[in-house]
DNA sequence: CGACATATTGACAGCGCTGACATTCTTGCC
DNA sequence: GGCAAGAATGTCAGCGCTGTCAATATGTCG
């Protein structure tokens, strides 16, 4: 079993030396290029396991000027960033690299300066993001200026060349609406999300669309914006509630703005789901955490980390920009029926 | 104003050119050293502006043995690691540091060998411990081997040589269960957390104690344990509410088990709060988000973020350890009443 | 004014690693 | 066996910055 008590690193010289081969050819071997003998390559593995050798990533950086890192840019981190995290960093590790999340104040004026100041100091290999940055345009044009790679996280893969990795929110958005008409709704609400997310518009196309198949017409007074927030969508669920003729579903598009839903609908003493149901979006942990549970739609968020954090790991060595078709990614959605939605009751 | 264009980047020499003095002098400047005329120091400052300038940091940390990496260890990502997250980030920019946030799977078994890893690669100048890795003794020991200053978040133990960052947790359930005993209150439940988590066994002793000083029997089949997760809270609520006398109040030590309670409660068909008043603990956002809303505690997350990260931040500079006197930060708590409880109603 | 203390600045090596290029094996083949 | 081609390894400089220590400037005081 190896020991190792010294604080003081151990550096490529050590190794190479336990090795009797050139630090060069250490560094070979950390980095996996493929000139080297096998036998050689085991000893030298032997040594760095032996005398517990971990390269100094200044060290790398500095000589190969790379930094090792990949930023994930978020707004307000939220519910589903930890997750998305989560599958990133796991991902990440498995090739050696670290995620630095870094929140940024989407409003904030002087947004350009603190994501130079990033920049300069850290030379990030990548960069994801998360909604509503990833239409962000100040955020879009540093990174490009910067020449950093970028992965993002949106519905709409119309933007730039640059990959991105999303759902079908229109699909998924008619799915909710036609799933609600089936069960009898006629008059259904509906909740907008943050203008400057692309999924917003996608979610009510979606709904409008479906509805218009079934020729049953939206009522203007019924589509509100609540901007993804809680708080927000307590204003609109009470105003839908006050309508003239109140509906009797309504389809939030994301959770949180469902929850305000259910949470004013109790306050205006209905049954749920009997008298209102209600639909939400994304399947964030509040959905089951909230009574009656929410039907809602559940993205495959884990998934979508991975595949970020790999598109831009496996871009890293040919360093040259994406390969020819830049990867675009349209992962499975799942309609999560629970019984926040239900026949309306009979008047 | 300064214009930019090319990526490859400023050094430190094209500054002291610039501003007609050595590059150690600009390093001076950059890293605050207080021997340097404010004459030369203002020339410098300005031919950083110019060009322009963002020192190399992993030139800086290879040069001076540094990372200017501090990190946050958590278990799995969550609700208030967010918030946490943000505090910390919001403190490390002032200081150019950066934050790197790792979760960790308390239960893995190789979780040394991770941890090893990772600090082989980054040498971490500090390390944030949020619950309930505040009191894993492998990863304490891992970063005392490694000799990283650390900062412990609501420890259970209260290690000497360790700043620590908390609330009264035990005060704080004192006040919620005189609270709920004012109403009128009686039969209270009471849901544990995890038994790793420190505040778990604090939260309980609040609640003993308190109930004791008026009284009041506490019935073991109204105490049982969810882990501080919604699922748990479930079987917790069910378990309680089908006892013999089941409580008019149920007391969770976290506000997910507390939303638990409200979603069973509502299964059983209660009113509430008239039939079952529920409290809750941390003023998670969920709390807000259902109905009704919860009685917690609130924490103040954020400013303990900026404590946490502030302290390995100011630490730095003399970088021998602790001040003689260890840091120990007991914040303010406030207890939230909502409308999750009232008096019982009379039967 | 000179001597000396102190404040300010500079010279230079080297942190640990890798890129470019040079050198030394191996191998296959006539 | 001899030779070229290619595989494997080595040499060396230098990435951009800071620590150490030396050099110079400035100030003080008798």
């Amino acid at each position: 079993m190896a020991i190792n008590l010294s604080p003081a690193s151990v550096t490529i010289q050590e190794v190479a030396d336990l090795a009797k081969v050139s630090p060069k050819t250490v560094s070979r071997v950390i980095n996996n290029e493929p000139r080297v003998r096998s036998d050689t390559r085991a000893r030298i593995l032997d040594a760095i396991e032996q005398l517990n050798y971990r390269p100094n990533l200044n060290a790398r950086g500095l000589a190969s000027n790379r930094s090792f890192l990949i930023g994930l840019f978020c707004d307000r981190p939220g519910d589903y960033l930890s997750e998305f995290q989560a599958g990133a960093v796991e991902r990440c590790r498995e090739s050696s690299l670290h995620l630095m999340v870094e929140p940024w104040d989407v409003d904030s004026p002087d947004i350009d300066k603190q994501i130079d100041t990033l920049l300069g100091q850290l030379r990030l290999e990548g960069v994801i993001l998360l909604p509503p940055l990833s239409d962000h345009p100040v955020v879009l044009s540093k990174l490009h200026e910067a020449s950093i790679p970028i992965v993002r996280i949106a519905p709409k893969h119309n933007l730039s060349a640059t990959p991105s990795i999303g759902i079908d929110d229109y699909a998924a958005a008619r799915q909710v609406t036609a799933h609600l008409v089936s069960l009898g709704h006629r008059r259904i609400g509906f909740m907008l999300g943050r203008p400057e997310h692309g999924a917003t518009e996608q979610r009510y196309l979606g709904f409008v669309d479906e509805m218009r198949a079934h020729q049953i017409p939206v009522d203007s007074d019924l589509v509100q914006t609540g901007n993804f927030v809680f708080g927000d969508g307590l204003i609109c669920a009470e105003r839908m509630l006050r309508a003239a003729t109140p509906p009797s579903a309504i389809f939030a598009s994301n959770d949180d703005m469902a929850a305000a839903a259910v949470s004013m609908a109790r306050k205006f003493g209905l049954d749920l789901p009997g008298d209102l149901s209600v639909a939400g979006f994304d399947d964030a942990p509040v959905a089951r955490m909230i009574w009656p549970e929410l039907t809602t739609v559940r993205q495959p968020v884990a998934t979508m980390a991975r595949i970020a954090a790999d598109l831009i790991i496996r871009l890293e060595p040919r360093r040259n920009g994406w390969p020819n078709r830049i990867p675009r990614h349209l992962l499975d959605h799942e309609l999560v029926v629970r019984n926040s939605t239900a026949r309306p009751a009979r008047r």
